[in-house]
DNA sequence: TCATGACTTTATAAATCCATCATATCGCAG
DNA sequence: CTGCGATATGATGGATTTATAAAGTCATGA
C-alpha cells in the first residue's frame, strides 16, 4: 500500500496522500508558484530581484518565501546583507512543467467546450447561459 | 512570456501562474488527492466504492467530488441509479506521480536532516530541541 | 556606536477552506 | 404515484490562509 513507504519512516507516520495534499497547499498561490518558477530559471535569485519581479512590498514576499521554506520547496542563502533563495529540488521545475502540459490540456479542452456551446443556436438566454459558463471557471 | 499562452486564450486573461496556483488549490486536500489517487488505478470507480475507500459519509465525499469536478480533474457519468467517476485527463496520474517522486526526495533529505541532529552531542536541552524540530514540520 | 539597507518576524483582520448536517434531486421498482 | 437507494446541493460555524502593516534582526560602513 502507498502509506507503507511513509509508515515505514521514523519520525513521520501521515499517509503520503495526506502528505502530497500538504506539498500542493504550499503550491497553491499565484505568487508563490510565480516565485518557483523564476526560480527555476536560475541557479539563484536575490530577494530584491524576486521583489523587483513581483512588485511586492518586502514583508508581503518574505511572508511567501517563509512558507516555501516551510515546505521545503526553497533554500535560502546569505551572503552578506543580501539573501539568495534557490529550488530545494530539481524535481519541483518537473512537477511545474508537467503541471502546465496538464493545464494546456485542461484550457484547450474547455475551450474547445466554450466555442461548441457558442456555435450551438440560440435556447432561451444565450448571453446568461455563456456568462454562467464563464463564472464556472 | 509565459502569460503570453493564457492572454491569446480568448476567454481567460489569468496569468497562467496564477491558473497553475488554482489546480493546486483543488489538489490541496488529503481526500482529493486520495481520490484522484483511486481513480488512476482504475478505468472509472462508482461513488459507492470511494464511499467504502474513503470511509466517508457521502454528502462529505459529494463535496470533495464537486471540487474536483469544478476544478476539471475529474468526470462523471450516471448509471442507473450510480455515479461513476474518473481522471479527466491521464496527465493527472503524472503530476501524482511526479509530486511523489518529489516527496520522497524531500522526506529522505529531511529524514537524514534529522538523523543527522539526533547524532550530534547534547547542547543544553538536547531534548528540548529534538521536539522543536520534529514541531517545525 | 549609530544609521541604513536588506530581509524576516509578529500581529491581525478579511477571505477562503473545511467539516458537518440538513435538504434536495435522480433513477428505479412496485 | 410512492418509497427508497444513491448522490448532489445548500447552509453554516470553525479552522486555516491571505493581505497588510508594524516591529525586529542582520550586515555594513562611517
Amino acid at each position: 500500500m502507498k502509506e507503507a513507504l511513509v509508515s515505514d519512516t521514523k519520525l513521520d507516520h501521515r499517509p503520503l496522500y495526506e502528505v502530497k495534499a500538504n506539498l500542493f497547499k504550499g503550491l497553491a498561490h499565484p505568487l508563490r508558484v510565480r516565485i518557483l518558477e523564476v526560480l527555476a530559471d536560475a541557479e539563484e535569485t536575490s530577494v530584491t530581484d524576486l521583489l523587483v519581479d513581483s512588485g511586492l512590498e518586502a514583508s508581503h514576499l518574505s511572508q511567501h518565501l517563509s512558507v516555501l521554506r516551510r515546505h521545503h520547496l526553497v533554500v535560502s542563502e546569505r551572503k552578506a546583507s543580501q539573501v539568495f533563495y534557490r529550488l530545494a529540488y530539481p524535481q519541483i521545475a518537473d512537477l511545474l512543467a508537467v503541471a502546465r502540459v496538464l493545464l494546456v490540456e485542461i484550457l484547450e479542452t474547455t475551450q474547445q467546450q466554450l466555442v461548441s456551446t457558442v456555435d450551438l443556436p440560440p435556447v432561451g438566454r444565450p448571453a446568461v447561459a455563456s456568462s454562467t459558463e464563464a463564472a464556472a471557471k
